[in-house]
DNA sequence: TTTCTTGCAAAGAGTTTGCAGCTTC
DNA sequence: GAAGCTGCAAACTCTTTGCAAGAAA
């Protein structure tokens, strides 16, 4: 079977770029970390690991490059950082995210469960989607816990 | 009856501040501009119409404030840019936005629409929400209607 | 007086850009 | 050798902060 990189490698191809060195370095850290929320820096740091002599203007090229390609999304939890999620193959749609306001975790969410809000949006608000970022903010399970743990102290 | 201002006012004072000039002058800004998504320098232009001494630091000193007592929300549409967006009053949750990807409008949802996602999130996740964010990015009305007009032609 | 608030300027954080040099085809 | 790509440093944008002065209780 074709690996994950080769497909990303004839993207790019496609569309007329090369996977260079340091493209392979950044989108390996990506596959590397697919369940994190990495920022432009986070991944700069990890790659800087494995190809110390790459720069941080190239990762922040890559990002962009792979976001216009729509290999990745930026999303933004409104903390003043971009952050960069590998898209799951084949996803007809960008997954949601659920944030924890007390220890900042960041849990995803594949289901689409959106298909019905969208239907009534494209008809009510004739609107035709094209993407959509959902972010909840609350309490995750781990800090939920935590709390009921430490009321029976 | 009271004034919207005056319970914005009230709500200050509860928290232990004060409604000063400037404070006032930026939300009278937010409230003659409730439709729009204004960047904190757009408030700050509009501010200096009328109060032409305010300093920029001071608005985005209210506005941080504003956010913190939930008088307005934060957003951001992933152009590197802030905005604020005054709370409907009553409103148990925060609205949902449309963004144009050809003109840029955005178009704001009054309407939940996520109840039933919400008790399906909580449920299944196990997560306890305090608060979302939802923004569909696609065409609006207004361009679908300019590009049916421009194939006529 | 004491506390809060402001304006200014400087600093800070994140991101983008210009450019000379290096690869690659 | 033309085109694309990279690293570095500088530039840029948005936002926050330190501080002395001002306003309010």
């Amino acid at each position: 079977m074709e690996s994950r990189i080769e497909r990303i490698k004839k993207q790019l191809h496609t569309a007329g770029y090369k996977l260079t060195p340091q493209r392979e370095a950044t989108v390996r850290v990506l596959l590397e970390h697919e369940e994190d929320h990495l920022s432009a820096e986070d991944v700069y740091l990890l790659v800087k690991e494995k190809s110390p002599e790459i720069g941080l203007a190239t990762v922040y090229r890559t990002l962009e490059l792979l976001t216009e390609l729509k290999i990745v999304d930026k999303i933004n939890f409104g903390d003043g950082v971009s952050r960069y999620d590998l898209r799951k193959e084949g996803a007809a749609h960008f997954h949601h995210h659920l944030v924890c306001i007390e220890c900042g975790a960041v849990d995803e969410i594949q289901e689409d469960l959106l298909e019905d809000v969208e239907a009534i949006v494209e008809r009510d608000w004739n609107f035709k989607i094209k993407d959509h970022r959902l972010t909840f903010h609350g309490i995750c399970y781990r800090c939920q816990e935590k709390e009921q743990k430490e009321e029976h102290e």
